[in-house]
DNA sequence: TCTGGGGTCCTAGGACCC
DNA sequence: TCTGGGGTCCTAGGACCC
């Protein structure tokens, strides 16, 4: 049966969310209508677009350059802060909106949403009418607009949402690829990034008609495992399914920049404990078990490293983990000025199944185990190490990284 | 006041075993 | 007395996405 695919995706979505909560503060101005930007704080090292208005990407703005740059191309640009916990709000109120539709709905990201409405054509007659019926509701209800792409699998479908924006339904159906798909540029394809779109241009392949018309020989040279994929998605094929993955997360991490470029290990260890909290916090309420430890960092030259250890059981908790993040850091490390450091976990399961379990202390775990919920409970709270182990020595109670004299 | 943060997947190469 | 080779597991790093 063909398949029928559905791709939501929120225009400009920070933007438009900081818009509709600042109307609904009553403020007059809707800052879709300006040259604007949704920016990190430039002071703490953030200073980076991360949406951006109609009105300023006209001007040259795109996302993920600094701040700086976007204020050279466009000095009256306004600029106005994240406001996580309200996106996560608007994005929660979309995908309970679009689980009316069908129980196939996977959440891509904060953002974007798919649907799988295979099947369901007894209850819609016309799909790009329910399209367009739910571009309007999003609309009306939530005072944001979305564009919806239709297609018979998720690459057509998310293609297909991106074409002509905002506020605009588009179908790319398997018929319409050769005139809807093959004349845009290489780079527009899905998975292809700056380096993979450079050496296509490189090979003379442009657009993605050229690259669906190249020799499947001449792409594996140069692109490996990759070259099927482009070679499909170019065409329009993929078989992937609508995953609605509720509670399914394959690693959990944690980073951040911190305001000055550190070398120092006290300070590092004080950073890393804050964040190991948070992440095994996040691992523990999703009751799951992490096998691989990870940090990474980044130094003052932009260089990153990742070093990672397999724990000898599955671990959730903070201390032991802990343990481990510190052992890494110190064993990696070469004193190089840290940019950016961070706490991954992966290889995450639900069973503690350990090898070694008749001799560690198990009995030992069912105190621990009430204490550390309470312990979470008062930092999901208060924000994250509000309560820590006696155990572990913090210098200093500085939430940000103030520089020291 | 120059360059974020949370993810997934892939690959090269080393260690180890037989 | 010129260091084969296949398989497996693991790590570091890179590319991509939003």
């Amino acid at each position: 049966m063909e398949r029928i695919i559905f791709h939501i995706d929120v225009n400009n979505a920070f933007l438009s969310w900081t818009a509709v909560h600042k109307l609904k503060k009553g403020e007059k101005l809707d800052i879709r209508k300006i040259p604007s930007v949704i920016g990190g704080d430039e002071k703490s090292r953030h200073g980076i677009v991360l949406a951006k208005s109609p009105v300023a990407k006209k001007m040259g703005i795109v996302t993920a350059e600094t701040l700086y740059s976007a204020r050279k191309k466009c000095p009256n640009l306004k600029i106005f802060p994240t406001e996580f916990d309200w996106y996560d709000k608007q994005s929660n109120n979309m995908y309970q909106y679009l689980c009316q539709y069908t129980p196939l709905i996977e959440r891509f990201s904060i953002d974007e949403c798919f649907l799988d409405l295979t099947g369901t054509n007894l209850l819609y007659k016309n799909y790009e009418e329910l399209a367009y019926k739910i571009k309007e509701d999003i609309k009306n209800k939530f005072g944001f607009t979305v564009n919806v792409g239709i297609g018979n699998n998720k690459l057509c479908a998310k293609m297909a949402s991106d074409f002509e924006k905002p506020d605009k339904v588009h179908t790319l159906y398997h018929k319409e690829i050769k005139n809807k798909l093959w004349p845009l540029p290489v780079e527009d394809l899905f998975m292809v990034g700056k380096k993979t779109a450079q050496t296509l241009r490189k090979l003379n392949i442009n657009t993605i008609g050229d690259l669906a018309k190249t020799e499947d020989q001449i792409l594996v040279r140069y692109f490996k495992n990759q070259a099927i994929m482009l070679k499909s998605f170019s065409n329009g094929i993929d078989e992937s399914k609508v995953l609605p993955r509720s509670s399914k997360s394959e690693s959990i991490s944690i980073s951040e920049t911190l305001s000055y470029d550190c070398d120092d290990f006290d300070k590092l260890k004080e950073i890393l404990f804050r964040q190991t909290e948070e992440v095994t916090r996040a691992l523990r309420s999703q009751n799951k078990y992490a096998i691989t430890v990870a940090v990474t960092y980044k130094n003052n030259l932009f260089q990153n490293y990742s070093h990672q250890e397999k724990l000898d059981s599955p671990k959730n908790s903070t201390t032991e983990i802990y343990k481990e993040v510190i052992k890494i850091l110190k064993n990696s490390w070469k004193k190089d000025p840290i940019r950016n450091i961070g706490v991954r976990l992966s290889d995450l399961t639900k069973d503690k199944i350990s090898q070694i379990s008749i001799f560690n202390e198990e009995k030992k775990e069912e105190p621990n185990n009430r204490v550390q919920e309470i312990v979470d409970s008062i930092n999901n709270k208060y924000g994250s190490a509000s309560i820590i182990p006696a155990s572990i020595k913090i210098i200093g109670k500085s939430k940000r990284h103030e520089k020291p004299k």
